[in-house]
DNA sequence: GACATATATTCCTATATAGGAATATATTTT
DNA sequence: AAAATATATTCCTATATAGGAATATATGTC
């Protein structure tokens, strides 16, 4: 079989590094279409696909105004990613710590 | 093209569920592989690849313990996806405030 | 209504899988 | 060294892309 869908889920949407700059631009404030191709300076049919992507997992929304489609980031969207990746901060923070330890012993013996 | 190669960065490697799963595994402990085989009821080969997958993009340390393999999660290797999680955490924060507050208004208003 | 602007969609193609089956490799035991 | 155990690798195939080009759709303006 192949790869799981893009559309799938959060984790498969944001594998892609586009998306996941697309998102973080979108952050802030909403912001149509077009700037976001001058932003990120990829072609337009590219970024609409990529919205597209994004919409139908939820971790962005759109809203019309004029011609224009004004997109922003739908933030709880991530909290899948978030809550997994949350899971194993302690273990770095361990990990972390005894390279910290190992550091101060060598310290200790100069 | 075709889609980025689940071996260049720890975003795509985890966009593969059984992927995740296996991680979570590892999370506490060092395992072989027949251990995981059991408790995920997936074939051995299927696991041997996905681990292959994951120490590729540094998720996972392997040991040799005899015939065995020790497979541990290696936790930092998460770190950019907690990192980039992490950027959206206050947004999401506000959202759920903002809910809070319009359901405290409308409670006013009963 | 013709035209311009903003965005989405369709069509096509090369490619990187993921899964299953079979096999190879390494190590221990007898 | 033969057999058994544990794990990795190879081979094959169906499939879901991502990117580019061209086109369709929707809306505003003259």
């Amino acid at each position: 079989m192949a790869r799981a869908a893009t559309t799938s889920d959060v984790f498969n949407a944001l594998a892609e590094p586009r998306r996941r700059e697309i998102l973080m631009f979108l952050a802030d404030a909403e912001k149509p279409v077009g700037e976001i191709v001058v932003a990120l300076a990829d072609g337009q049919p590219s970024v609409s696909k990529h919205l597209g992507v994004l919409r139908k997992v939820g971790l962005v929304r759109v809203r019309r105004v004029g011609r224009h489609r004004m997109y922003r980031a739908n933030a709880v969207g991530i909290r899948p990613l978030y809550d997994f990746a949350k899971t194993f901060e302690k273990y770095w923070t361990h990990q972390l710590l005894r390279v910290k330890e190992r550091a101060e012993e060598k310290e200790q013996r100069t």
